[in-house]
DNA sequence: CTTGACCCTATATCTAACTATAGGGTTTAT
DNA sequence: ATAAACCCTATAGTTAGATATAGGGTCAAG
């Protein structure tokens, strides 16, 4: 397998980056689609070829998805980051607030699922007997939550 | 406005239903096609016509997905409900404790975001300065998580 | 007797982040 | 030279739980 190179530089073909950083070919053309992460060049026909930089950027994509961002905020992020000199610090830090006080109530959400099934749960003898005087459907019944 | 009355029972049509449970007329049409919510009876011109029961029922799966309850679960209870002589205990308390299980797994996986989030929330100055060496975003690209 | 409120079905649209498929060109290995 | 492996575009499908829309029937009031 011969390694590709563009002006000196070695480029990647969409299957070779896609094996280097565990991610699907599909997805790799979804990024390109959805303008969060667009080969710099293409080759005479018509093959994507990702530099170095590309393979940075899907980096700080997959980094920043665990962080819980969505693609639509992986592009603000890369936005903000491709032109940083234009950009605040304060810009950035507002994105990470919103998302964690996102995360955030999200995980209160899913505490009051976590606490009332928890009662619910402890409840029920779970036994073999009939389901007919189970208290985990009466609860529900008695609209718990 | 008269109340609908079907072999002596009171009968709700459907936007009569959907006001005296807060849910949209479209939502439980959609219940009934999912199969989690068909209307007992139909009166001659195809209105749907609810009963108490129904009702009863709609509250059941309210109270369910305040629960975290997926409406494919809700239907797995509803038919144990149902049935619930041919039941047992043990069943609705597996069904509850995967339930259980799966919203905890979901709440540590927001709280690995969280914690991260935090602390790089936490380094960055959020400052009116450019963001060029924003400390959130070298955090991201330096593969944080 | 017609207007507005209500009901019906069937189909499309939404969000998110892909995955899959069809149909076709290119490259590499044998 | 040909077959496998790889690439391309464009489009459709997936999940969940609805919401929206088109086109049409029903019903009660004035």
């Amino acid at each position: 397998m011969f390694s590709i190179s563009y002006l000196g530089n070695v480029m990647y073909k969409i299957g070779q980056l896609a094996k280097l950083e565990a991610i699907s070919v599909e997805a790799l053309r979804f990024y390109d689609q959805q303008g969060v992460l667009s080969p710099g060049h293409r080759a005479e026909n018509g093959y994507r070829l990702y530099s170095e930089e590309d393979r940075k950027t899907l980096k700080f994509i997959q980094s920043a998805k665990n962080l819980g961002f969505t693609l639509a905020e992986i592009h603000e992020l890369l936005d903000i980051k491709v032109d940083s000199r234009s950009h605040t610090c304060e810009e950035v830090k507002t994105i990470a607030e919103h998302k964690l006080q996102d995360i955030q109530e999200r995980i209160r959400q899913l505490q009051r699922f976590e606490t009332t099934l928890k009662k619910v749960v402890k409840t029920c003898c779970g036994g073999p007997e009939s389901a007919e005087h189970c208290s985990i459907l009466e609860a529900i019944e008695e609209r718990v939550a």
